[in-house]
RNA sequence: GGGCGUGUAGCUCAGUUGGUUAGAGCAUGCGCUUGAUAAGCGCAGGGUCACUGGUUCAAUUCCAGUCACGCCCA
């Protein structure tokens, strides 16, 4: 055992070098971020990134558009910062990169809250003028903006706060015109009549982003279409079943779709239940996987199949509307549609070519018209015989009633469904014929243009591009009107005679400087001659009142924003969003520079996942699970978010809650306590201390080499964007590297050594590289904390360590022999430890340096540990090595074959400096010190 | 219902061109230290690699299907 030290024993302590940092453990995010940011804003920082970074290559990532109303959630807080982490790391790695945030602004969500506060009051919309209604709406996109703003920026993101761009602003709004205006020219825009999804409460056409899918409860029918004529001979004078979950579409019923290769069944009834609509002895057609169904529904008991046929056989044949002799007195023709499955129904479908997209691909095909017969409210027009003014949601028993009387009503009855619905009145829609301005995939070869563009794009990850290549692929043409007042004005002329849209650059001129003073207001205020000039007579046309849809602005932003600031540029480098953005603002950016400019606005495009809660379920208010950005801002730190966005992998859905910020925050510690622990040994370090390369020891070379390795890393995870690996090598360097061997290791050196030892000053050379490494890599993740302790080393009332990049690694640090040398040395140091672990078991030791190892190993290993200080590198007092065998009973590890270890009581006293127990503990000047800090004591007292 | 994805320890992530006991860090437990102390060091436990089939001498890895979850579409 160690001498017990007497009751008198020296106390030394004041002449050890312990850390001391103003860099406090407890890291009070919370409060600090605050005043960082305050200091941020003092020192201009993002304009003293411009001007640092004058003239270097730029990279451009150009910000996709939040929609300014509501707080910021979880997905918001995921973009933005994975966006500062990109655009910091590619400043630090020497490029110019500046990001300006935008906002998207016009469009329904909006629209709708300012309709929500005139009904809230009791009014109308109706009620104040057009003018009124979009001043309102766009106060309404400011206040948000202005949150929003406030919100980001306490997140750390960095940009041009003061300067954003927003899709509202005349400019913008002047230039979204002028794309149009291309449209216009190349003959890309057009005005279709079609069937679009429509809300008869919002009395608008929608976006698809603008639909949800729920359960809704149907009534079904199945209607006999009567033959009029046929080649299938046992179904003359009989007739065809479909069947409907839309039964108010049956007055624009104009055809019946089959399915060429689906096996049919004429059947006869035989035998019918007492509820049954079915008549014994009459005969339909039904396709035979469905047939039993069919009859079952109908109450058919017994029945017999009188013909089979393929599908194709209903080629010509022609049926009448169930409601002839009422103002339905055409032929309801049978065709072929690849869309008829076996999966519901009978095998024949109803056709209603104005409320439905594979219905309306039918009636063009074959030429049938194409009838209007239900109004905006969703009222059938006048026109339209039996329902005249009656609501659609409102008309299933009539159309029972009307179908009973005509004796086509075989059965019915109620069907729980997925259904699309409005995302805002929940209302469910409609397809309805309406008048559209579409921009054309055919027309200037848009469709294979984008396609092309797609190819010529990085996809990060690269499953993107299957994604939006397969919906460019297939989509149809682009929707781009909607009949609502928020948003920028589809600023055509049509003539009134022609119908032709007005095509003439001087006019859309006129136009575009009009909406750059005024707004799009100017399109609704002037009179019609403002713009026309004196070219047309204003009689002669109309003025579309229709606005452009929202993806058309935003899919415009590189139009204003990457062509038209000067500290940008066109194509981005970079857009990146959430995954659900490949049918968004990637599809439509990329559309609508495709269609102007012939290629993607961008370069490369990266996708993120979704936040999901830590089960992985979708978050919702229901369940209890929503994590708020401001709230881990509020009570962890900003820095604890953003540590959380760069340790996931962001090319799937992520997970956050309570334990996984809990993980982060200790994640967080281990990085803190680094950094505070190189600054507190760190303490008072001067430049002339430092110790020249070649005089470094080996273990200083090996962190050398270490700090080069990472720096490779560093540089390709920031180039590819992929952060998560990285941050797990940076946290395993803190805790394995550092603490645990380095820090471990050189604790005996930086405490007790003399100040001008060489050992001590070349421990203190590298512990300042460390830590300018470190805190310059952590910069772009953890800025805040990155600024905190860069301050400390680097006092300055307007430096900061965001206005450097990343340090320049000598190539001579890289010493791939040396490292694997150490991985030996390393090997030896764990059978070591492994040793000392079982001697403290058995209560025989208590500090390692109380230990003195015996250790055997091969030729190999010992010829790496030669010259190394291996009592030091083991934190031991003493160390002997043997060459050969071990003898028995020696500790060994399997994966470090060959070495052995047996552990005896170090030999002498405590040193009461440095702990060690050596034998000349007590034979020098001071009393119960060892050798080096008996001198070191001498040395300190000299300089007091 | 269709398209694109994902599923490895409690958590964040590695890994496998198919091949011995599947790794790291964190968390947990135990021990040490008490001169990084609401810190530091060490050791240990913890995984039927979503499930089921198939190919193969051999599958976590390849194939097919199933389930779960997410995004997009209908």
């Amino acid at each position: 055992m160690t001498q017990p030290s007497a009751p008198s024993a020296p106390d030394y302590r004041a002449t050890v070098f312990l850390p001391a940092s103003d860099f406090p453990m407890k890291a009070g995010l919370p409060q600090l971020e605050p005043k960082l940011l305050e200091r941020w804003q003092r020192l201009d920082l993002y304009k003293r990134l411009r001007e640092d970074a004058k003239g270097r290559k730029k990279f451009v990532l150009h910000d996709g558009p939040p929609y300014a109303n509501g707080n910021l959630h979880i997905g918001h807080a995921l973009n933005k910062i994975l966006k500062d982490v990109i655009v910091r790391a590619q400043q630090m790695m020497g490029r110019d990169a500046p990001y300006v945030p935008g906002w998207d602004c016009h469009g329904l969500p909006i629209e709708w809250k300012i309709e929500e506060e005139y009904r809230a009051k009791g009014k109308s919309k109706d009620d104040v003028p057009v003018i009124e209604f979009r001043r309102q709406c766009r106060a309404f996109a400011e206040k948000w903006i202005d949150v929003q703003k406030a919100e980001f920026k306490r997140l750390g993101v960095v940009g041009d706060w003061d300067n954003p761009y927003t899709t509202m602003s005349f400019a913008a709004e002047a230039a979204i015109v002028r794309e149009l205006g291309k449209y216009i020219m190349n003959g890309g825009l057009y005005r279709g009549a079609k069937p679009v999804l429509w809300s008869v409460v919002e009395k608008t056409a929608l976006a698809d982003a603008e639909v949800e899918y729920e359960d809704h409860t149907s009534t079904t029918v199945w209607v006999r279409f009567p033959v009029e004529k046929t080649d299938v001979a046992a179904l003359r004078g009989q007739s065809v079943v479909i069947w409907t979950t839309t039964p108010w579409t049956l007055p624009g019923n104009r055809a019946v779709a089959f399915g060429n290769d689906i096996d049919y069944a004429v059947v006869e009834v035989a035998a019918i239940d007492d509820k049954s609509r079915a008549r014994v002895g009459e005969r339909f057609a039904v396709a035979e996987a469905l047939r039993e169904g069919v009859l079952r529904s109908a109450g058919i008991t017994e029945h017999a199949v009188v013909e089979r046929v393929k599908g194709a056989a209903f080629a010509g044949t022609v049926c009448r509307h169930p409601w002839r002799g009422k103002g339905y007195d055409f032929d309801v023709n049978l065709y072929p549609g690849d869309f008829v499955t076996t999966e519901a129904g009978t095998g024949f479908v109803h056709i209603a070519p104005g409320h439905g997209e594979d219905d309306w691909h039918v009636a063009l095909a074959h030429g049938v018209a194409i009838p209007d017969t239900v109004d905006g409210d969703g009222k059938y027009y006048d026109h339209v015989p039996l329902f005249a003014g009656k609501h659609v949601f409102k008309i299933d028993p009539d159309v029972l009633a009307a179908l009973t009387d005509a004796g086509a009503l075989l059965a019915h009855g109620k069907l729980v469904h997925s259904y699309p619905h409005s995302w805002r009145s929940k209302a469910p829609l409609i397809f309805r014929n309406t008048p559209q301005w579409f921009i054309s995939m055919e027309k200037n070869g848009l469709r294979q243009k984008a396609l092309d563009a797609i190819d010529a794009t990085q996809w990060v990850p690269a499953q993107g591009r299957n994604r939006i290549y397969a919906m460019v692929e297939s989509r149809p043409d682009w929707c781009i009107s909607r009949q609502r007042h928020w948003g920028v004005p589809i600023t055509v002329f049509v003539h009134r005679q022609s119908g032709e849209v007005l095509r003439d650059q001087a006019v859309i001129d006129r136009i575009a400087a009009a909406v750059a003073e005024e707004g799009g207001d100017a399109w609704l205020t002037s009179p019609p001659e403002r713009f026309l000039g004196n070219d047309y007579a204003a009689a002669d046309y109309t003025q579309v009142t229709d606005i452009i849809e929202v993806w058309f602005d935003s899919g415009s932003t590189h139009a204003f924003v990457l062509e038209q600031r000067p500290e940008l540029k066109w194509p981005a480098d970079l857009y990146l969003e959430g995954s659900d953005q490949h049918r968004g603002w990637f599809h439509t950016s990329l559309l609508e520079s495709c269609g102007t400019r012939g290629r993607a606005p961008f370069d490369a495009v990266l996708t993120h996942g979704f936040v999901l809660d830590e089960r992985g379920r979708k978050m919702s208010k229901s369940l209890g699970n929503v994590v708020a950005p401001q709230d881990v801002a509020g009570q962890q730190g900003a820095d604890i978010l953003r540590l959380w966005v760069v340790a996931s992998d962001y090319a799937q859905d992520l997970s956050i809650g309570p334990n996984i910020l809990k993980q982060m925050g200790d994640l967080y510690r281990r990085l803190r306590n680094t950094l505070r622990y190189l600054l507190g040994n760190l303490a008072g370090f001067n430049p002339t201390e430092r110790v020249s390369a070649d005089e470094l020891p080996e273990l200083e070379r090996w962190v050398l080499h270490r700090l080069a390795a990472l720096d490779v890393l560093i540089r390709e995870a920031c180039t590819s964007y992929d952060f998560h690996g990285l941050f797990n090598e940076l946290h395993n360097f803190c805790a394995v590297d550092l603490s645990a061997f380095y820090f471990d290791i050189r604790k005996d050196v930086l405490y007790c050594d003399a100040p001008d030892a060489t050992r001590r000053r070349a421990c203190r050379t590298v512990l300042d590289l460390i830590f300018d490494c470190l805190v310059k890599w952590l910069a772009p993740f953890i800025c805040f904390t990155a600024e905190e302790a860069w301050l400390i080393a680097n006092p300055s009332d307007d430096g900061s360590v965001h206005l450097t990049q990343f340090p320049d690694i000598p190539a001579s640090w890289r010493d791939d022999v040396l490292a694997t040398k150490w991985y030996k040395v390393r090997d030896l140091r764990r059978v070591v430890t492994g040793a000392l672990e079982v001697e403290r078991a058995a209560k025989r030791i208590g500090a390692s340096l109380q230990a003195h190892p015996h250790v055997w190993a091969p030729a190999d290993i010992l010829e790496a540990v030669a010259g190394l200080p291996l009592e030091d590198l083991c934190i031991v007092s003493a160390i002997t090595v043997h060459t050969g065998t071990p003898p028995d009973g020696a500790f060994t590890l399997p994966d470090a074959p060959g070495i052995g270890v047996t552990v005896r009581l170090a030999e002498g006293e405590k040193c009461q400096r440095c702990w060690k127990v050596l034998p000349d503990v007590g034979q020098h000047t001071h009393p119960a010190v060892c050798l080096r800090c008996d001198d070191a004591v001498d040395v300190i007292t000299a300089a007091a």
